[in-house]
RNA sequence: GCCCUCGUAGCUCAGUCGGCAGAGCGAUUCACUCGUAAUGAAUAGGUCAGGGGUUCGAUUCCCCUCGAGGGCUCCA
């Protein structure tokens, strides 16, 4: 008998030919597939001489993404066997589940959702296994035949080499399908599949459930078929699954959308149009302490606020060419001045207005209303500026996809060699502001130019300095940098920031984008020191990204309990019994003169249920006074979590409120 | 924009297999004056999203429009 070496988990080992990763595992039952030589691969490969093998488990993100991409194929199985004459697509792993996409002659109901998602439990229950078998084209040909979508990818993967995003069903290798076979050992379904799977459905038993159904193009394609897709979601156990579904769970109770509308803060009434917001007075309140105090540091920070207006003439948006680059974005025109005769001919062509999808273009005309010299820059110019994007309706969402929204948007000009300088100013500042919001977990992103030459404008030279520039800025804040090659826009780097919310969701917030373009299109200059004209650089500067839409990041992040200085209203008075409410009224008067802003509940309710209207409320401080409180010149704090402080005395309980303020404390 | 689901009181939702529209919370009024998450009672409040069709009769069935939700696509 012939022996071949193998390196498991580190360590070399002469084992038997024809040796299985199943059979070098068998101590290790959590084993649920191998990585062979550094890919994932089935837990019974037949391994070579030279392989290295470790085991996977359900314990690593591979591992979960093997028995996703397995619990996918177990719902293909029940949809076909349900809906016979279903033609398959493709059935990926994604974050925290997996999708499966069908043709199907009617779309999923829900009851059929449950229906499919009771069949794939007694597949699972049944213990099929997952067979690998390596196929010839023709052969896999053969078995696809009555999968048109499986021949398509097979016909690609054959004229072009091309996998595209059906990676997942046809490998860079050899073709191979995956069959799912019964406790008989009898071939009860199978799939074009690169695999791995798991070796049965065992460890699917554990979290499996089917979650929601859905349209998808094949392969992305508006103009390609429209297909069913069912996802689903798998963990290790019930508890994961459990934790999983809490998580869900905990996002829709934060869901700013519905705390919009308990706590009265914004709506989107109908009779004014899609994805256009209307700000109530508390949401007011909150989004213009943000404003204020971004603006205040703004300034400190060497920022020039400036206004421009809502709506322009075409010419400076064909100049910019935002009309040709963006033009799916932009609203119709509005036709100013056009003189008709009876008959309705034109006899004075009108002008086109058009509502701002972008500011830049007007801060560029502040900048070249008068000759610039390089004592004039770092120009930064900055602006709440409303623009209005025309959103396909299919992608508005509450506040974070809108039609309408300001951007804190600031545009800075300056000279090649302030361009570093700059850029880190711009990142500190941005990084700092953030913080006061409370937020501390960032990532960043560095878009780099394609490398294809017509992807981009500008010279070489520039691009290589700049992004050189934004790299040495981002790597010197010592956040965790990530680059992404071939993802600038076409007119220059930039960097992006991601921030992470209290329940772990990401968010991309502020973007530094560096902008060779633009100063070109509106031929902007400024007089160097030695007399000569030079052309300024351009940062696009976004920190919120949108007011709106850092807003409900905001209120998702707080679950609705702002801290004390963004509450809109930050301390309620109740007093125990009605004849103790003046002595409120006397610590809200005084609390009152220092700009806080407080109220006193002096309804006919309990007080218990005064208690319960303003925790619901999520006021930070609830300050209560009884007989006690009020013969000791005292009040009762509560918190929002139910704790208390009790018998503060009046100079102290206004002066802690006050420095919680001033520090931008949560409480 | 595309696919599916949905639209009943301010909010959350029942309900009508086609025959005068229901609850809880909230609001208002009255009584109660109370020490840390719901006192009790009464009252008001809806052209069942809008329009059209079928029908003796439509909130209910059908069509269109508007809006929302989940995805797809898009996201400067």
């Amino acid at each position: 008998m012939s022996v071949i070496e193998l390196t498991i988990g580190g360590t070399r080992r002469e084992v038997p030919a024809g040796t299985t990763g199943a059979e070098v595992f068998t101590d290790t039952p959590e084993a649920i597939a191998i990585r062979l030589n550094g890919v994932p691969a089935d837990l019974h490969r037949e391994l070579s001489d030279g392989d290295a093998v470790e085991p996977i488990t359900l314990d690593e993100p591979e591992g979960l993404d093997i028995l996703r991409h397995s619990a996918a194929h177990i719902v293909a199985q029940a949809v076909q066997e349900l809906f016979p004459g279903t033609k398959l697509g493709i059935g990926p792993y994604i974050k925290d589940g997996f999708y499966f996409d069908f043709d199907t002659a009617e779309p999923f109901t829900p009851e059929d959702l449950k229906a499919i998602e009771k069949k794939a439990q007694q597949l699972i229950k049944s213990g099929q296994r997952f067979r690998r078998v390596v196929v010839s084209e023709e052969e896999a040909r053969r078995r696809m035949a009555d999968e048109p979508y499986k021949l398509e990818l097979i016909h690609d993967r054959a004229s072009t080499g091309d996998t595209g995003e059906a990676g997942v069903e046809v490998g860079a290798g050899e073709l191979t399908v995956y069959e799912n076979l019964d406790r008989r050992g009898e071939v009860v379904w199978q799939d074009l599949c690169r695999g791995p799977h798991l070796p049965d459905t065992k460890p699917i038993r554990g979290g499996f459930a089917v979650t929601r159904s859905s349209a998808a193009y094949w392969r992305g394609d508006q103009a390609k078929a429209a297909l069913q897709r069912v996802y689903g979601t798998a963990w290790k156990s019930k508890e994961d699954l459990k934790a999983y579904q809490d998580r869900l769970a905990e996002a829709e109770r934060r869901d700013h959308r519905r705390l919009g509308r308990e706590l009265d803060l914004f709506s989107f009434p109908e009779e004014i149009g899609s994805g256009l917001s209307v700000w109530h007075p508390h949401g007011a309140i909150a989004r213009g302490e943000m404003e204020q105090h971004a603006r205040r540091r703004h300034i400190e920070n060497g920022y020039s606020y400036v206004y421009t207006p809502h709506i322009t003439k075409k010419d400076l948006f064909v100049t910019s060419n935002h009309l040709v680059t963006y033009a799916d974005g932009i609203w119709p025109p509005i036709t100013m001045d056009e003189e008709r005769d009876a008959e309705g001919n034109v006899t004075k062509p009108g002008v086109d207005y058009y509502l701002k999808p972008m500011n830049c273009p007007m801060h560029i005309l502040i900048y070249r209303e008068r000759a610039r010299s390089y004592r004039d820059l770092p120009l930064r110019l900055a602006e709440n500026g409303t623009v209005y994007r025309n959103e396909l309706s299919g992608a508005l969402h509450g506040l974070t996809r809108v039609r309408g929204f300001t951007q804190d948007d600031a545009h800075l000009f300056v000279t090649r060699e302030q361009l570093e300088e700059e850029t880190a100013k711009v990142l500190e500042f941005v990084l700092s502001l953030l913080k006061d919001f409370g937020l501390s977990d960032f990532r960043l992103e560095l878009s780099m130019r394609d490398e294809e030459k017509s992807k981009w404008i500008g010279e070489e030279e520039v691009w290589e300095v700049a992004t050189e520039a934004l790299r040495r800025v981002a790597r010197a804040t010592g956040l965790q940098l990530t680059e992404e090659p071939g993802e600038a826009a076409f007119y220059g780097p930039k960097i992006d920031l991601k921030v992470t919310d209290a329940i772990g969701r990401s968010w991309q917030l502020s973007t530094v984008q560096l902008d060779f373009n633009l100063p070109e299109r509106f031929d902007l200059e400024y007089t160097d020191r030695d007399g000569s004209r030079k052309r300024p650089i351009m940062i696009h500067r976004a920190l919120f990204g949108s007011i709106e839409r850092f807003f409900a990041i905001l209120l998702e992040h707080y679950a609705g309990a702002f801290p004390v200085w963004l509450a809109p209203v930050q301390v309620v008075g109740i007093p125990v019994a009605a004849e103790y409410a003046p002595h409120l009224h006397e610590v809200a008067e005084r609390l009152r003169r220092h700009g806080v802003r407080v109220e006193v509940d002096d309804s006919d309710d309990r007080m218990q249920k005064k208690i319960r209207t303003h925790t619901k409320r999520k006021i930070p401080y609830q300050l209560i006074a009884g007989a006690e409180d009020q013969a000791a010149g005292a009040v009762s704090f509560r918190f929002r979590d139910g704790s208390q402080d009790n018998g503060v005395p009046v100079d102290e309980a206004v002066a802690r409120i006050l420095q919680a303020i001033e520090d931008k404390a949560q409480v």
